[in-house]
DNA sequence: GATGAATGAGGATTCATTCAT
DNA sequence: TATGAATGAATCCTCATTCAT
């Protein structure tokens, strides 16, 4: 009866803790965060409260968990330091990887959106968003600029915009919106020869 | 000291319930629904706890006549239920329409947008906004179907997603977002003769 | 149907108050500080819960009202600042008088000496009590040098020691120790010509 | 490799057991019984929750212990049981005796004091302490009678409380309390023939 | 109409203790 | 012997809502 080895323990460790942040995040997606109560994540995870403080120290700590994991899978999720000039190609794949992304994380990306309506209470979350967002901004403006569009600024805001818009329209309604189709227009009209 | 007519009562409690309204708008808009306290409604208003539960059965109803109240004016702004044809002023006045609406509403359109990401909260308005968005898409489809513009159905989404996209980054940053030019630059792509 | 006047909510809230802090007291006294559950205390009080929270912003801050109403009822009830030279007759006032005030609120000490005793927790009263004993020291200090006793110094430390260990055991064991005839015997040595 | 005989086991037992305790008393003292988790003096104490309770039964057993070894110690560190006539030198040596023992285990009588200040806590103790109390109470009456002090009763009563007042103000400032001079003062008072 | 004291159900969090390994 | 994951009862605290005045 040896007790478990460190590796077991880690093991198990980092097992759990998926196990809860995962079932969080799909009650906090269908809910939202206050309205998800620790006694349901924890039933929902087959766990007792206590455990689950055994893990975040606090719900709050959960959500940012959760949160910055998310973010982190997106920066990995493509290289958006991309300085130089990108050529068409280059933006259909970060198109199609950012949606890909998405579609993988969308309800994480339901309630990054959700908690990013409240921002006096969570500011948890805005300098992750910086270093997820400006560097994609940059990245567009470049793209603009670099590929001779009329006006590169607007142009930017334009492609946001749609991006933002094509994201959120599918996040709300995942099952009936033709996210493939949509997507596809889009890479049509800003990836293709001029 | 004559005593005060029935209508100048109403009068009373109408501007007394807009009040209540307005400040909790306010109030819900900045922390969210769930982070804001009735009593903190109540002190911001300067009104008694009691008195709120006079004009409001319940925090949750305050809500639905916060956001129906925002629909009403939103569908009172422009016809949706054009059923002819649309020509391209009539569609740069509905596209100028709306986010004038949306400028002048901000708040209130923040908050249903945040409500929207939580399904479990979102069927309170669920059927407002049926009212709202099924005559949009249908008058935005008529009307790319009626210009010959190529895919109308895709035409459709990715209008709506530029729509919605605009509306959210404005919405989320409001004071640095240049709303007036992208929407201008909105207008120039969709009511121009071609 | 008037609602209350500010009077009469001013009124009952002073009562009420007065009333949790006479029955947190009694029970923090009793059982200690952390031994109390704010469930007993209301319950006690013949109050709920909630309404405690009216009143007090935590349990803590229930603590520090309770020792700061002692602190300041003790400030009252002599005067410490005295500068000039004591004679035997203040002397004997001052002795009389503290522990007067410690049988009046003999629960209240016991519950600020079982306080004192955990320095790294209960910071609160640290201030407070300084407030109380150094113009006290200085007291005696002086009446000490005044009064020609032979080591001044360690005089106050011995004086000081007899209060504080008649003190505390006479709170210790109220009910049979003979608090009067050993301050009698502490004035005989201290406040006679010598 | 050879395996370890009954007795070092048994050593390794001890050993353990009294560094729990240590750590156990270690932060008892200086936050409270009730402030100090398991958690924290197994940390401390470099072992698991589980093995602490290996050796200890429960969380208030390892008090019991605790004060139960301060408690012996301080009974084996003095004869109590003195019934024939104490004359000064053995005054002396047991006032001596006391405080280099309330010296020794200063953080030991600090957790014993904050315990003997809660009545529903104190039962633990209860028994040991007079133990401990009433022989000496017992001596010193006999001291006072036999040294001819002319009102033993109160005499005995002055003496404890002096006891008591400077063990308590030294435990409570251990750094800057002149115990040594209070105490040479205590005894020059007390054991020098008249 | 108007007030705010009062309620109590419910939520987050803690922690002594157990137990499989 | 030794580990720390796991439990759950207990605790503090919140807040929408009610109600006597």
């Amino acid at each position: 009866m040896s007790p478990r080895t460190e590796e077991q323990f880690e093991l198990i460790r980092q097992e759990k803790r998926q196990l809860i942040m995962d079932t969080a995040l799909e009650l906090f997606a269908a809910s939202g965060f206050e309205n998800t109560t620790i006694t349901q994540i924890a039933k929902k995870a087959g766990i007792s409260k206590g455990l689950l403080y055994n893990y975040f120290i606090s719900k709050e700590e959960l959500l940012e968990a959760i949160l910055n994991k998310g973010i982190d899978d997106m920066l990995a999720g493509f290289d958006p330091n991309k300085d130089g000039i990108l050529d068409n190609m280059e933006m259909e794949f970060f198109i199609t990887q950012t949606f890909r992304m998405i579609k993988e994380n969308r309800k994480m990306w339901k309630l990054y959106i959700a908690i990013s309506f409240q921002p006096s209470v969570y500011k948890v979350i805005e300098n992750r968003s910086k270093e997820l967002y400006e560097p994609m901004v940059r990245m567009m403006n470049n793209y603009f600029q670099d590929n001779r569009f009329e006006n590169p600024q607007i142009e930017t805001f334009m492609f946001s915009a749609l991006m933002d818009g094509i994201a959120m329209d599918y996040i709300m309604a995942p099952d009936i919106y033709p996210v493939d189709d949509v997507v596809k227009e889009l890479i049509n009209r800003y990836c293709k020869q001029k």
